[in-house]
DNA sequence: TATTGTTATACTCTATAACTATA
DNA sequence: TATAGTTATAGAGTATAACAATA
């Protein structure tokens, strides 16, 4: 839906920011991925955890982490396995694989904010890094009714 | 899903984007209405239009906008009217009390920047705004494969 | 035949609850 | 009984195609 009054600075920035997140997207999946798995193989790059873990750093129901698990393990990218301690838990890794395609994924986003970015300094580039930072985005509950 | 490396400018404004997106989207549900349904009001107010122009303007498809005016029309907020001159076509025309609405949802809004921006001072708004009209958003096609 | 608005259909996302296997 | 992971189901949202009325 296009924008009907940017000259708000909330609207402005709404719009700036879903632009931008559909060209990130776009560069997300230069290895064929959904992004929603790309996302998924950044957050196990660091190191190893159970679903649950993961599942609760990425604020995604578990059982929404289940298909993407199923994907990225059967393209090879990711490998779950039994804790011994807990035999309930699953505790998943990134493989080499998975790895590989991260850096081919980070390519395309640098160039991805090349383009977004582009026409500011590197200083500019700070300054709205800066400003964002300070934008007040603590959900603070403002549900007020809406839909029908 | 939260965020994997916010120390990325691209994933800052996506995150802070949306962040934004959803604290305004609360503002336009102030009266109870979605916020689609309030922002094709917001369209409307400055002039009646046919429906396909209405739909060309929100860049949605026209078979969407029907529920829409179903709603704002059984809520006296949108009327609906044949172009005399062409009996195909429907005039779409905002009421004053969808104009009176707007006047709640402005107010709300408002409120919804002052929380979200509150921190910076208006010269930081004025910069970060022209900092977003700096961004580079113009859809080239980055589509690069992905899903499944 | 083309266009406007409408209806119907299908596909994706997401949210929730029920189920299994372990503890 | 409680927890980790899985499966199944339902709802919203969206995209597409077929349709009736009018040009």
């Amino acid at each position: 839906m296009a924008a009907p009054s940017t000259d708000r600075l909330g609207f402005l920035l709404s719009f700036r920011g879903e632009l931008t997140s559909a060209r990130i997207r776009a560069a997300l999946g230069v290895a064929g991925l959904h992004p929603r798995n790309v996302m998924t193989l950044m957050r196990l790059a660091p190191g190893a955890m159970s679903q649950r873990e993961l599942a609760a750093a990425m604020e995604i129901d578990p059982s929404q982490l289940v298909a993407v698990l199923n994907e990225l393990e059967s393209e090879g990218l990711a490998e779950r396995r039994r804790d011994p301690a807990d035999r309930r838990r699953h505790i998943v890794e990134i493989t080499e694989a998975g790895a590989a395609v991260l850096g081919r994924v980070d390519a395309a986003v640098g160039e991805a904010e090349r383009e977004l970015f582009g026409d500011l300094t590197e200083a500019e580039q700070a300054l709205l890094r800066s400003l964002l930072d300070r934008v007040v985005v603590d959900a603070a509950d403002h549900d007020c009714g809406g839909a029908e």
